[in-house]
RNA sequence: GGUUCCGUGGCCGAGCGGCUAGGCAGUGCUCUGCAAAAGCAUCUACAGCGGUUCGAAUCCGCUCGGAACCUCCA
């Protein structure tokens, strides 16, 4: 553990920050709501895999053992339209191919985007059609604590008899009259449920559905808040230490999860339950129905029309990182340059601190600058404070580089340690566009070259130089003179 | 309509009773044959009006403006 405050997280149920207390430690168990694979992930998934990779990341480090767990859900996403359609179904009668293809296309594609942002990859990652076993299961647990009933083959949780006992709406806040006086109109249409706020755990297939399974009620496919429920169970136990999510899924479909389980099993579920505000543009939610959403793809190549240029993944990444993921955050070209630039600037420098010469003492305070990027992680994984104090550390890196400051040698080891451990491994950045170092025949015919523009250089022949120069612009190599030599680099 | 949250300098974005946030842009300077890059320094704030307090961006009230959830979305 680290010294200073231990590690508090913001819980949304209590909606407070709490200290960080494991329920079995060494261990951890965490589970994040992963992506329906019906389509291409967009960016708001990546903000929230990203807030809890973060999490993960930073726990290893505080060196727990972490089961993390992120589903994928392949089934069971019912559309609300009393057809048993499903989105993965409706997708693949669209693409005109299996309800599998496209489960499997749009799950290789959250991988690909996931390496490309560096995310790394759960323990397990369960999917919810490997799993319909226990959610049949689960189903009868419920209807056994007659907390469900069955109608025409489809079985609904009774959440009137539930909120009897319990308290429906712990997590979200709401209360039940409210949200009855909120949709009374819309109860009319006779539905199967005999209250308004029950819901699905297991919904009869229609004739013309591909993806259904057998069950005690029929053939038929799972609802779609049970997956979660049933698979953290699996994995993780009854009760577990962290659920992460979108803000958006706090109600009803994490509020569902809770009911599920007490309903089940009799316990409440999860300790801290931990949710990600979301990405806006133009000060309005990124959502793929408001179509302002971006493709993690695009972002990349630039080819959309509100974007100025391309944004690597690790822009992108540290763009993200400078907002707290409680905040929204809002989404512009002037925004990105700023964070491709501060990141330039940030990579730059430990470059500049992994040359860095040691002397006699140190004129720096390394320690203090430690301890307050391991405060700021600590209040509830502030990355925006954490980054702020790498920057100071910018300055100091710097001065040291400039001589205007000294370093002992050990207080260089333990800044250069703590800049590798915080920027590569606990915010996961990576140094992108490998440079001409890995080519041989590049360094070497870069080589040759340099050397004979110095000589023009020596000779105050400054139109070859300059000739040089700009031809080499012409091919994306910029030189650059230093002092006493010059270096090249392709342009991006 | 109900519930919840937010309004910080040119832009993004922390802080949430007293102490410089940070990044980008701007300005000045250093380096330099020139350029570029880089570095250093520095200027713009807390939506409005009241209140509590020795002291408020930070707490309370009201006003104005915006958002999220209540239906699938991370």
């Amino acid at each position: 553990m680290p010294e200073g405050k231990s590690l508090h997280i913001y819980n949304t149920l209590t909606r407070k920050k709490e200290v960080f207390k494991p329920l079995n430690p060494p261990f951890v168990g965490l589970y994040v709501c992963g992506p329906t694979v019906y389509s291409d992930v967009h960016l708001g998934n990546i903000r929230s895999n990203l807030t809890f990779d973060i999490v993960y990341r930073y726990l290893t480090y505080l060196k727990y053992n972490v089961r993390y767990v992120r589903n994928i859900t392949d089934v069971g996403h019912l559309l609300d339209n009393d057809e048993g359609d499903d989105k993965i179904e409706k997708r693949a009668r669209l693409e005109k191919i299996e309800p599998m293809e496209i489960v499997q296309k749009y799950t290789n594609n959250f991988h690909v985007v996931t390496q490309l942002f560096n995310l790394i990859n759960p323990s397990i990652e369960p999917t919810a059609t490997g799993h319909i076993v226990e959610q049949i299961e689960m189903v009868q647990r419920i209807l056994d604590n007659n907390l469900a009933y069955e109608i025409n083959g489809s079985v609904y949780f009774d959440v009137k008899k539930y909120s009897g006992e319990h308290n429906y709406g712990e997590l979200s806040g709401r209360k039940l009259d409210e949200l009855l006086e909120q949709t009374r109109d819309e109860l009319e249409g006779g539905d199967e449920k005999k209250y308004f706020a029950d819901f699905a755990i297991w919904k009869k297939a229609s004739e013309e559905t591909i993806m259904k399974w057998d069950s005690p009620w029929g053939l038929g496919v799972p609802g779609w808040h049970l997956e979660c429920s049933v698979m953290s169970t699996k994995y993780l136990g009854q009760r577990f230490d962290i659920h992460g999510g979108g803000m958006d899924l706090k109600f009803p479909h994490h509020e569902c999860e809770i009911a599920q389980s007490i309903g089940a099993d009799g316990v409440n579920p999860v300790k801290y339950w931990m949710h990600n505000n979301m990405l806006t543009v133009n000060g309005t939610k990124m959502s793929k129905s408001l179509g302002n959403s971006f493709l993690p793809l695009e972002l990349i190549s630039g080819d959309h029309p509100s974007l100025e240029q391309g944004y690597s993944p690790m822009t992108v990444r540290f763009f993200m990182l400078q907002a707290h993921y409680r905040s929204t955050l809002d989404f512009s070209n002037e925004a990105l340059q700023a964070a491709e630039k501060g990141l330039k600037k940030l990579m730059t420098t430990i470059t500049t601190l992994n040359k860095l010469e040691s002397s006699e003492k140190s004129s720096v305070n390394i320690s203090f600058l430690i301890k307050k990027c391991k405060e700021s992680m600590n209040d509830d994984f502030n990355t925006p404070i954490t980054i702020a104090h790498l920057f100071d550390g910018v300055k100091i890196i710097n001065s040291i580089n400039d001589d205007k400051e000294s370093i002992s040698a050990k207080d260089l080891e333990n800044l250069q340690d703590h800049y590798n451990t915080f920027v590569f491994e606990i915010l996961g950045l990576k140094i992108e566009h490998v440079n001409s170092s890995n080519d041989k025949l590049a360094n070497a015919l870069m080589d040759v070259i340099i050397n004979i523009r110095n000589q023009s250089k020596e000779k105050k022949d400054w139109e070859t130089a300059d000739l040089i120069r700009n031809e080499l612009k012409r091919l994306n190599i910029s030189i650059n003179d230093g002092k006493d030599s010059s270096t090249w680099s392709y342009e991006e």
